[in-house]
DNA sequence: ATTCTCAATGTAAACGGTTTCATTTCGAGC
DNA sequence: GCTCGAAATGAAACCGTTTACATTGAGAAT
């Protein structure tokens, strides 16, 4: 492949000027420039782009590490990551760490090492190594979707309380007042997050709070099925089911459908984050939508501030949910 | 950051030994690697992999583009891809193309430029530019999924074709003779292959094609359950949908729902692909296993085979499809 | 005409490693 | 003790740009 010399040489100029010919044209003139670009052209000459990153230091791309890329909301939240990246001409790498603490270690030796210049983490577990120093972070980093808002690096986020609780409102004022928990991972803060929210619903209605009727599950329609099963098959009183995502809760209808009880009249069903499918499924879910797409837009212009040297504007973000009712529930009683 | 020379001068060589510390332990002595060990664990030093980069002139990142991230199924592709480029300790960038060309030439500038040793691409649309020299190929290219098998470069994919006539023979077995074809974006290769596989089940049963059964749609639920709804207020007579997707398949089965319709009573519906959900629609479909993890380790093994010169072994390759027969279709007759 | 400015261009030093080739060191064999 | 070869190490070139600084030249001001 050609490079700056064959093109300096061929246009009768120096190197210098046909770098200047890229990085800004406007400093040549009209003459020279033209010079450049048809013996650049004649060589069908690339700049190499690893040669530039080199010497200037940046390289244009940050990572992003998912617990699981195949996961539909984290899909979604790289989808609007991506858009903004390719807007502010960023590259993307991308590494699905499968909640695996070494890996995502790797991933801020990513940036140590110039391979990319920040990082976005989607999933839970914060880099410790990251604040060890307890200095303002050695990289650049934004944490998104599931974080606790503590250390130095600005995260994204909905507010999971508010928003299970807002759900879990809706459900007692359409008179439930014996309501499964189809809950999440159990160590998963999100997890613990939306339960409080329920719980803080329950006081506000004076209802109490009944552990044994919380179900911990995988993130899945496969987990949620299970977890309906065994709640379902212990407790037959229950008229709703407050599930902690719409895979659970899909699964959860499956079950129930298959126990060959009535959707909603036998059973109300909620789910969480709103994906496409919740409104195909059987009967279509009531649930709380949370903006995945863009999450991913905001996580991804916090890093531009943060590589910018811009200051980020609102360090923890909370992003505004909405309840989606469709008809999965009924009131009761 | 410390770089090399820091190291060597605290430990006393030169910045070769420090680099052959790394690069090949065993060449140095042990006394002198402990040496070096230290001193660089002393200042945290990291060699900074773009400058390695640089120098090897090979960025161990391969660029993954995708027409829609957050499609599920390609979804699944980038996982397994990214598995086996894990495995192989190759790094991922991925850009979402949204169909949009432009997009895509910038995809083959990316190797050119040196930012990455090669792409996988999922979607249609080979790029024309590639073989335009007719040569092999200048660049280090895999197609996969959505791909003829034309051009000088490796490819994996199903046999849509068998597949689809496959699907299209089971329900002709059940007894189904108005069948309506649910397909998807008209202009897509898999759309005409699957097309083409469902009329050759028709043929082998004696069976006429019916062209005004057939109603294309985006690959997508929404799409779906549009075209669904244009087939079933057309044509009251169908007893079987075929559909090219599980997509559309379940947002046939929203619309056919909403008419009223028992399903599979009134409508069998088979779909294309094998995503989870299918397991837990209601009722659960019935559809084609495209095995899409597995595709996406091919691919990248393929890549990584190119990477090394290793000859591709197999450059067409097609992977088996399997009939997943669940609750969606019914004998009739 | 002389000097001054500013725009256009050239020169060469980075950037931070790797790698080739030369040199030194060291133990083995005689 | 001397020679020889292999192993360990060092010196310096190299990868392909960018960029700070120097230089040139042309037009403006004096």
């Amino acid at each position: 492949m050609a490079q700056i010399r064959d093109v300096s040489k061929r246009a009768g100029v120096s190197p210098a000027t046909v770098s200047r010919a890229y990085s800004d044209p406007q400093k040549l003139s009209a003459a020279t420039l033209e010079k450049v670009l048809k013996a650049a052209e004649e060589l069908d000459y690339k700049p190499s782009s690893l040669a530039k990153v080199f010497r200037g230091k940046r390289t244009n791309s940050v990572l992003v590490m998912a617990p699981d890329l195949a996961n539909v909301l984290f899909a979604r939240v790289l989808s609007g990551i991506e858009r903004v990246a390719a807007e502010n001409n960023y590259f993307l790498l991308v590494s699905d760490t499968n909640d695996n603490m070494d890996i995502e270690r790797a991933g801020i030796e990513m940036v140590e090492t110039h391979r990319a210049d920040g990082v976005i983490q989607l999933g839970e577990r914060p880099l410790k190594r990251l604040h060890k120093a307890g200095d303002d972070c050695r990289v650049p980093f934004v944490h998104a979707i599931e974080t606790d808002e503590l250390g130095p690096y600005p995260t994204v986020k909905i507010d999971n309380i508010a928003a299970a609780e807002a759900m879990a409102t809706y459900l007692l004022a359409l008179g439930h007042r014996e309501i499964g928990v189809l809950a999440g991972l159990r160590d998963r803060r999100v997890t613990q997050q939306r339960l409080e929210g329920f719980k803080a619903a329950l006081d506000a209605f004076g209802a109490p709070f009944n552990p044994s009727r919380v179900e911990y599950a995988d993130y899945s329609m496969a987990g949620g099925a299970q977890a309906a099963l065994r709640l379902l098959s212990r407790d037959q009183d229950v008229t709703a089911l407050f599930c902690m995502s719409d895979e659970i809760a899909i699964g959860a209808m499956r079950t129930a459908l298959d126990r060959g009880m009535k959707l909603p009249d036998d059973l109300s069903v909620t789910g969480f984050d709103n994906i496409v499918m919740g409104q195909y499924s059987h009967p279509p879910l009531t649930t709380v939508m949370q903006p995945a797409e863009r999450i991913g837009e905001v996580a991804m212009t916090m890093m531009c501030n943060l590589l910018n040297g811009t200051a980020v504007a609102d360090k923890h973000q909370r992003l505004e949910t909405e309840l989606v009712i469709r008809k999965s529930t009924r009131r009761i009683g």
